[in-house]
DNA sequence: CGGCGGCTTGATCGGTCTCAAGTACGGTGG
DNA sequence: CCACCGTACTTGAGACCGATCAAGCCGCCG
């Protein structure tokens, strides 16, 4: 049920796009005409790191996460991606890390050869897909510096986050458990608890349920935050 | 007369490639005819946060570092730069971070409008910037890695990293500085210098001078490196 | 109602930061 | 060539933060 409303709220604008299309939005409506929605479940995967990257992907309804596991066992969480957003697109041949469906989704799965193949001929559709690579680089560096703050700090910049991709309300729902979000930012699931309670405590935030988060106080936040 | 050296080793496979050129290097090869070489003293500022990206660089001899500041005076580093190495390249009009001069150094710079005219006629050039920032996206997210870490990991991770990026031997030359080291690693000096000594005392690595590293026992390193 | 998985809370341990001296190195001037 | 100085680096002691280990709690679903 929810998952049909979603899919109808976001399906619409990805159909008006395909209209009436401002150039710096073509290729995303060009894209979306090459492909084919998929359903995946709950922790269902994607793909498979090292698995060639044939095709790519735009989230329509659901969640997604991305993420590496190292050698020792430890995952790290890359990104999530929500409705609306492209993952998985490469330059190489190969996927560099794996991808998971953090909720039951539905996502379009584009091939990739169609789409290099257009950007061969048009120059716009190619500075589109560097752009897209762009902004993966510009989240992966502000990551970085996500990590090297405490654990404060990180979670504080992690709810504001999530609260600026959610409705833009200061209700939002976090589909994924403690333990990606401890994965997304270098810490134990025990010390995601502990903020998450301090902040509660100190009344910035409320966690009516586990999975749904209030911002009572962003000033707070955002000087917690600095 | 260190540095005529280098640019002399630097510059002659430079001169070959304009000649008989790799498709998957005419960007490399087109790009450098565009350059001006240009000196920088160490620690000299060689382009500044939100300044407008109108050039990109090719470090000819020397080093590099790209630099965010945070608001509460920390320093990450994102990256080091060698000869060959090309850094700067935004696909947005403004830089995201600072780079200096890590030693004295000279500096191809190379206009980043022309690049751009070239590759919305070029897609092969056009895909290599693509590629270029692909690469440091990879580049990025095997940092974060590096960051979840512990300091030991950490230091061997780098120490590795410096070594296969160096003439191969097992002889390093270090331009950074222990400062240099910590802001990339997210660490302090005193941890970096801690780390280091106690590689030394379990003789998988000598320092005979400050800046200059021996691996003595690189399966060790990559044992601790896990 | 029972059981299971995900989350929270508590107590302790260890690693890294912080603060504070001490030391080696490179450059400069005598 | 050596003495001096300043900077960069090393070393040490103590505090603090987050990881670890271990219970306990809550919500969900059969």
């Amino acid at each position: 049920m929810q998952n049909l409303a979603e899919i109808h709220s976001q399906s619409q604008p990805t159909r008006a796009a395909g209209k009436g299309v401002p150039a710096s939005h073509s290729l995303t409506g060009q894209i979306e005409l090459m492909g084919a929605p998929m359903a995946f479940a709950r922790n269902g995967e994607i793909f498979g790191e090292n698995e060639p990257a044939d095709y790519l992907y735009k989230v329509v309804s659901g969640a997604v996460r991305t993420y590496k596991v190292l050698s020792d066992g430890r995952r790290q969480i890359g990104a999530f991606y929500w409705p609306g957003d492209i993952f998985g697109l490469e330059c190489g041949a190969e996927h560099l890390c794996s991808a998971e469906a953090i909720s039951d989704s539905r996502i379009l799965v584009i091939k990739r050869s169609a789409v290099l193949a257009l950007a061969a001929r048009d120059a716009d559709v190619a500075r589109q897909l560097w752009t897209l690579t762009a902004k993966e680089l510009q989240r992966a560096q502000d990551h970085m510096l996500l990590l090297i703050g405490n654990a404060q700090e990180r979670i504080v910049t992690f709810l504001l986050d999530m609260a600026d991709r959610g409705s833009g309300g200061d209700a939002v729902e976090l589909p994924m458990s403690r333990q990606d979000i401890g994965d997304y930012l270098g810490m134990t699931i025990e010390t995601v608890s502990r903020m998450l309670t301090q902040l509660e405590n100190a009344a910035a935030i409320e966690l009516p349920t586990h999975r749904t988060l209030i911002l009572r106080n962003r000033r707070a936040l955002r000087r917690l935050n600095a």
